[in-house]
RNA sequence: GGGGGAGUUCCAGAGCGGUUAAAUGGGGCAGACUGUAAAUCUGUUGGCUAAGCCUUCGGAGGUUCGAAUCCUUCCUCCCCCA
């Protein structure tokens, strides 16, 4: 790849706002980007290894209709291979996804894999989950190889703080995100995407559960301008009225104007919060990871499908689903794939998870637009986290 | 017909005189999972009027302070030789 330059002021991607809610900071938006449009607030499914594990691209395109997914940095790097990619023309051609990417950066490896890698105000190394080989990230090459893969969103390398943290540790931890981030944009605007269409950069709000970290963090990254702002170091174990806190203190800080992208989050009810706090995109394992592990999330409340009361539960999956899937199998059928442990059962409750959660977005965005979106809000959540 | 082996809690299978309601798997039941080291992990799995008691290791007797473990006998199954 070249190093290049950007005309000054180009921004890849366009945001703008149709309606708000009347009575929360809840708004529906559209994000352009070259590869397609964003209607928000958006749940983007994680496709961490360049998969939406479970789940054919087909099936996210016409039954699910995702209009964006996620990859990650750090799993792509160590596979394939930058290589590969950039030899494939990038994750969108290597994995046939024509419409918009968004790679994390590597930052929540940074916590996840807290027990492999040394931190350092350079960079990390990770020593690799898969054979124990040594590799330096940088803010730098993070933003090189998210150049090679070639999402149309990338992330800024961030340290995703872990809770519980003491202040001197939230305070640390911060600063070496917000440091490493202007290291991120200086190397992103000196070097130019590679495959034809532009990418946007989106920096990470730290600060743990610490009120003026937050705010001075959400400071920070809002004087950057950049296209969209994200806020990180949420979900990691905090009480949801924390989360909510900082959530809400972040989102009236950033700007009105771009989108705003809580990371890692959440449940149902902690997404139709979020929204009534501001937020307009998301992303989460949980539909996809627990749907693996038989949970489903449905219009009528939460299941564990391998519990032996679906046995003999002939009807549909959810009845008011929209997904192929909903209607076509009976939760007693699923619940023997999982007691077979039959691998169409994960096929099938991934489907159906993330089928429901971008049906959950889309209605967010329908209430909002009518402006009843707290009210609706409100009388929906119980029944949608409520175990069947 | 002759010789040998085995029957243990839902299943397989340890245990071979007391620390055994009985290892370990599996199965069953339940729970967890939030920018994915996860098609993963954890708990539990005889009964009850539960810090105690009752029933349980093919059946019935017996030895012993004490038996799933030793003896007698019966039943059932498996293998080898005719």
């Amino acid at each position: 790849m070249g190093i290049g330059y950007l005309c000054a002021n180009f921004d890849g991607m366009e945001f703008s706002i149709q309606g708000s809610d009347t009575k929360s900071s809840a708004r529906a938006g559209t994000i352009i980007t070259d590869n397609g449009s964003i209607e928000t607030p958006i749940f983007m499914p994680v496709g961490t290894a360049g998969t939406v594990k479970a789940v054919h691209q087909r099936e996210l395109k016409d039954d699910i209709a995702a209009s964006i997914i996620l990859g990650n940095t750090y799993h792509l790097y160590l596979r394939p291979g930058t290589d590969i990619l950039t030899e494939a023309g990038g994750l969108h051609r290597f994995n046939n996804w024509n419409r918009p990417i968004l790679t994390d950066s590597g930052g929540y490896q940074v916590y996840s894999l807290s027990a492999r890698r040394k931190l350092s105000d350079e960079g990390v190394v990770f020593q690799s989950h898969i054979d124990g080989s040594r590799h330096r990230f940088t803010p730098e090459n993070v933003m090189d190889i998210q150049r090679m893969i070639g999402a149309d969103i990338v992330m800024a390398f961030d340290e995703c703080t872990p809770y519980p943290c003491d202040y001197g540790y939230a305070v640390r931890s911060a600063e070496i995100t917000h440091r490493w981030l202007d290291r991120c944009i200086a190397r992103f605007d000196e070097t130019m995407p590679l495959y034809g269409h532009q990418q946007v950069l989106f920096p990470i709000v730290q600060g743990s559960t610490y009120r003026d970290l937050r705010a001075l963090s959400a400071e920070t990254i809002a004087s950057k301008g950049a296209s969209g702002n994200a806020i990180g170091g949420l979900s990691v174990g905090e009480p949801h009225e924390v989360m909510y806190e900082m959530t809400q203190l972040v989102c009236s800080i950033l700007p009105f104007d771009k989108p705003r992208y809580l990371m890692g989050v959440g449940t149902p009810a902690n997404i139709l919060e979020s929204i009534a706090l501001g937020v307009d995109m998301f992303d989460c394992v949980m539909p996809t990871r627990n749907g693996r592990n038989g949970m489903l999330f449905t219009s009528e409340g939460i299941i564990n499908i391998k519990n032996e009361k679906w046995r003999d539960d002939f009807g549909p999956i959810d009845p008011n689903g929209l997904v192929f899937v909903d209607c076509q199998y009976s939760r007693a059928y699923l619940r023997h794939l999982f007691v077979a442990k039959e691998m169409l059962g994960s096929m099938i409750a991934s489907v159906h998870n993330l089928g429901f959660y971008l049906w959950l977005v889309r209605q967010a965005r329908e209430h909002i637009l009518k402006g009843d979106f707290a009210s609706w809000k409100n009388e929906t959540t119980p029944r949608l986290m409520q175990r069947l």
